[in-house]
DNA sequence: ACCATAGGTGTACGGCGTACACTCGTCAAG
DNA sequence: CTTGACGAGTGTACGCCGTACACCTATGGT
C-alpha cells in the first residue's frame, strides 16, 4: 500500500461518497477503504469538514474554465451546463455544497470566472452582482427542487396523482399531465435537464433586458 | 408537567432548533428539555426523520394561505413574500426543507395554492409547471446562496477583498463595491432583502413574458 | 551515529439514534 | 369492585460517529 496523502485521501472520499452517499461517508468507514487506522486520516485532514471542503473543491476544481468564444450569453450559458455535467457524476455534491457555509477556492475561482464573463460582456458591477445573487446555486449547475419523488414510473404517479385530487386539486391536475406526458415521451419523472435550462435561459433573458435597457437609459438601481 | 403529545413534543422541537440550531436539536436534548427520557419521544414520532419532517410540517403551515385578491402577479409575489417573512423566524427552517427528500403536507398544501394562483390567472399546466421549476426553492421564500460570509462589518470586508485581488479580481471588484455601497448605507452583507425581490421580479416578469406571448401566439414548449 | 520529525497506531471519551424489555397508572368490561 | 388490557414513560444496551491524546517507528538530514 502506498504512502497516505491529502490527495490520497481526497480521491477515496470521492469515491466512497459517489458509492455510499454523504451519510455514507464517514472517516471511519474511510479509513477502511484505505486500509488504515481512522486517526491516520487526520495527520492529512484537519477534521471532518475540511474533508468535506475538500472533496468539493476537488470536483468543483475538476470544471473546465477554458477560454469561451462569443457573447457573454452563450459563453455563461456553456459554462453553467458544464458544470452542470460535472456535478451530475457526483450526485452528492450538489447537497454538500448547500450544507457548506464559506465557498472552497476553487468554488471561488468558478465564480469569478463566471463574473469577468458577465463583466466583459459589458455589464456593470452592480449588474454583474444582481446576477449572481439571481443564479444562487443554478450557477453551479443545480437547481434546489422541492420535489424528488416524481421519479416512479409513471403508473404509480399517476395513481398517487389521482389519489391527490381532493386534497390538492392543482397539485394533482400537474401531476397527471407530467405522467401522462411521461408516458407517451420518455423515462422517468419530469425532464430535469429541459427545466434547469429553461429557468437559465428566463434568468438570463432578464439579464439581457436590463443590460440593454441600461445601455440606453439611466443605470439601474 | 403536562403529559406528552405529539403537539408538545413538535412545539419543543421547534424552540429547541431555533435556539441551537439544526445540529442542536438532538433526539436527548429535546428530551431532556422536555424533563423526559429520550425514548419517551418515540412513543409520539417514529424517529427523528419524522420528527424533522413534523417541525417543517408546523412551520409551513403557519404560512398565511388566506385569499389574496388582485392578478396573479402580485397575488403569487405577495403570497412568496408572506412565505419568507415566516421562514426567515426559523434560520433553520431552509436548510431542513432542503435536506428532506419527500415534501411534507403543509409544503403540498403551499405549492398547491401557489399553482393554483398561476392557474387561476391563465397559464397553462405546462407554463405552471415550468414557473414551479424555475422558482425552485424560492417558492417558499429563501434562495440557495453560495456565499453567507458576506456577513462581516465593512472594513473586514474589505480588507479580505483587498488580499484576493490577485487570484480573483472579479470576485474583488464585486466584494470591494458591496463593502463600500454598505459603508455609505446600512448595515453588513448585501441586502438579502433587496436580492430576493429582484430575482423573484425577473422570474415572475420572465413567466409574464411567456404567458402574454403564449396568449396571442400558438402555445408554449 | 544520532536524533528530530512526520506518518501511522491504540485506546478512550462523549455523543448520537434507537431496539427491546420493563413498569405502572388509567379506564372499560365483567 | 375486580380485573386485565393498553398506552405512556423508563432503563439498559448496542453500534455507530468524530476526534483528543499518548505512543511507536521508520526516515532522512546533520
Amino acid at each position: 500500500m502506498a504512502r497516505l496523502s491529502r490527495e490520497r485521501v481526497l480521491e477515496a472520499a470521492v469515491a466512497l461518497a459517489d458509492e455510499a452517499g454523504l451519510d455514507g461517508l464517514s472517516m471511519r468507514r474511510l479509513a477502511t477503504e484505505l486500509g488504515v487506522v481512522p486517526m491516520a486520516l487526520y495527520k492529512h485532514v484537519a477534521n471532518k469538514d475540511e474533508l468535506l471542503d475538500g472533496i468539493i473543491d476537488t470536483v468543483v476544481g475538476e470544471i473546465d474554465l477554458g477560454p469561451v468564444e462569443g457573447d457573454w450569453k452563450p459563453a455563461v450559458r456553456a459554462r453553467i451546463l458544464t458544470a452542470r455535467e460535472q456535478l451530475l457524476r457526483h450526485p452528492w455534491a450538489s447537497s454538500a455544497i448547500e450544507s457548506r457555509r464559506n465557498p472552497t477556492p476553487a468554488v471561488m475561482t468558478y465564480m469569478n470566472s463566471i463574473i469577468g464573463l458577465f463583466r466583459r460582456g459589458g455589464f456593470s458591477v452592480n449588474l454583474a452582482h444582481h446576477a449572481i445573487h439571481s443564479l444562487g446555486s443554478r450557477i453551479l449547475g443545480f437547481s434546489q427542487e422541492l420535489f424528488d419523488d416524481m421519479a416512479a414510473d409513471p403508473e404509480t404517479q399517476e395513481a398517487a396523482a389521482h389519489a391527490m385530487k381532493d386534497t390538492f386539486p392543482w397539485l394533482a391536475e400537474l401531476a397527471l399531465q407530467v405522467a401522462h406526458d411521461e408516458k407517451s415521451i420518455v423515462g422517468s419523472g419530469c425532464d430535469d435537464q429541459f427545466e434547469f435550462e429553461f429557468a437559465l435561459d428566463l434568468l438570463l433573458d432578464g439579464f439581457e433586458r436590463i443590460h440593454q435597457s441600461a445601455r440606453s437609459g439611466p443605470q439601474p438601481r
